[in-house]
RNA sequence: GUGGGUGUAGCUCAGCUGGCAGAGCACUGGGUUGUGAUCCCAGGUGUCGCGGGUUCAAGUCCCGUCACUCACCCCA
């Protein structure tokens, strides 16, 4: 007999952590929703090329890490690696780009990419993200900055700092490039970070190694050659952050791994992580929507990890979600009761209440058992005795205390003991 | 793709220089024929990851392999 299990890389999350899970999921949309974003739901699988086009050739997401495959048709299709293409690509063949503008766009899903997994890291992750398409405005820059924020502050994470920069736009960047790769040139490097340096020479700039952080202290940075509209935009991203009340810290060093960002880019850094510490991030992308057919018009927006937000609860010692599968818990003794109890049931359940009870025929200390394992706040048990007194007993599993409930009242009775 | 670490009960792990496979938790039953969480008693589970080798004897030593894990790389 074979056993299986689940794929390399891939997390199952199973209660009762799993409703911690769906907790940091659910708030980090709502963060998006109270700012006016507006939810997708997008296919996990598009045309291959999209994301090509969209990331970018050269990327390493695109080169190594893609689960692509051919479909019955002779299709290229890709599982989704990241959230930004497919919403563009939603926008333009749905014409919202041509509304009123910006389009706000939230979504919250899986993403695949084929890496060695870590900690942290893995081969389908989730991802809580948001797009504002169509107005290159810094307001908007600082307003995904601030709803990212505003998400992990309202899962109660404190240990988490923002990193800002600019990326510079097509005028400035170009020549940024060439400056530094001319730096680049002239230092003593190994083999594979030349070629790094050929390939995305900012990468360079964010190298571990001491020893090479030394070489490049004096490198050329991007923020101190932008191009005199990039840096009024950089400026004023700042400006509105301050505004909003959001705290950031200038890293000029920072590498993002797609292709499309341009100007504003931002990451949010938890220490208590290990290697993979970035727990959400993003910035702005002027060529992305033309570059996949569209209007020329810039967006910006952020991906956020799920799994790496969860952990981070972990770590600073929060848990989001409830963990507790029911409010109250019925232990019949007995046939009788038992057919009063699953009768009790529905109208529990359709007044809110979450209501299990003990299955399998069960003697009365183990039904206890149950109710206390299940989180329930209160136990309702019904035997013989009672229903000829007409009653069920509602037990307060805190203080242990017990009171009779008229069997006719149960509902309004629970309600009134949960509120209290 | 490249390194390091770890694979023993459902979970967390102990098991010394080779000598009868263990603990805690969890689960089930009982102490209490109608009361959980605390306490006491009882109970069961193993291809010691897999394959080979050395040995009278391998969970333990050697080789291989697979899985998991951490890190590089990369990123959420």
């Amino acid at each position: 007999m074979t056993t299986f299990q689940a794929p390399k890389g891939v997390p199952d999350y199973i209660p009762p952590t799993s409703a911690s899970f769906a907790k940091v999921r659910e708030t980090l949309l709502e963060a998006a929703r109270l700012a006016g974003y507006g939810y997708v739901e997008l296919p996990v699988f598009e045309d291959t090329a999209l994301f090509a086009r969209g990331v970018g050739e050269s990327t390493d997401v695109v080169t190594k890490e893609m689960y692509t495959f051919t479909d019955r048709g002779d299709r290229s299709l890709t599982l989704r690696p990241e959230g930004t293409a497919g919403v563009m690509r939603a926008v333009i063949e749905h014409g919202l780009d041509r509304g009123q503008l910006p389009v706000k766009l939230a979504y919250a899903g899986q993403f695949f990419r084929a890496e060695q997994p870590q900690a942290g890291r893995y081969r389908q992750f989730h991802q809580v993200g948001i797009e504002a398409v169509g107005v290159d405005d810094p307001a908007v820059d600082a307003e995904a900055i601030a709803v990212a924020d505003a998400g992990f502050r309202a899962l109660g994470l404190t240990g988490y700092r923002l990193e800002l920069t600019s990326l510079g736009d097509a005028t400035c960047r170009p020549e940024y490039r060439e400056k530094l790769q001319a730096f680049l040139a002239k230092l003593p490097l190994d083999e594979d970070t030349r070629r790094r340096a050929e390939l995305n020479p900012l990468r360079v700039l964010d190298d571990k190694r001491p020893e090479v952080r030394e070489l490049v202290a004096d490198a050329p940075l991007m923020v101190d050659h932008l191009s005199d509209s990039a840096r009024a935009h950089y400026d004023q991203v700042k400006g509105y952050l301050a505004d909003l009340g959001v705290k950031f810290v200038e890293n000029p060093r920072m590498v993002r791994g797609l292709d499309y960002y341009t100007k504003t880019c931002f990451e949010f850094v938890h220490d208590g992580l290990g290697a993979q510490s970035g727990i959400g991030g993003g910035g702005r992308y002027d060529g992305l929507m033309e570059q996949l057919g569209g209007q020329p018009l810039s967006g910006v927006g952020f991906g956020l990890g799920v799994d790496r937000a969860l952990l981070a609860c972990g770590v600073e010692g929060i848990t989001p979600g409830d963990e507790t599968r029911c409010d109250v818990y019925g232990v019949p003794l007995g046939e009788v009761a038992k057919s009063r109890l699953v009768g009790l049931s529905a109208p529990l359940r359709a007044a809110g209440v979450r209501f299990d009870l003990a299955y399998g025929g069960k003697g009365l200390k183990g039904a206890m058992k149950g109710a206390d394992k299940s989180g329930a706040k209160f136990a309702l048990v019904l035997g013989e005795r009672d229903i000829e007194a007409g009653v069920a007993q509602l037990k307060d599993l805190a203080t242990g205390e017990q009171r009779p409930v008229p069997l006719a009242d149960v509902v309004p009775a629970v309600l009134e003991a949960l509120a209290r």
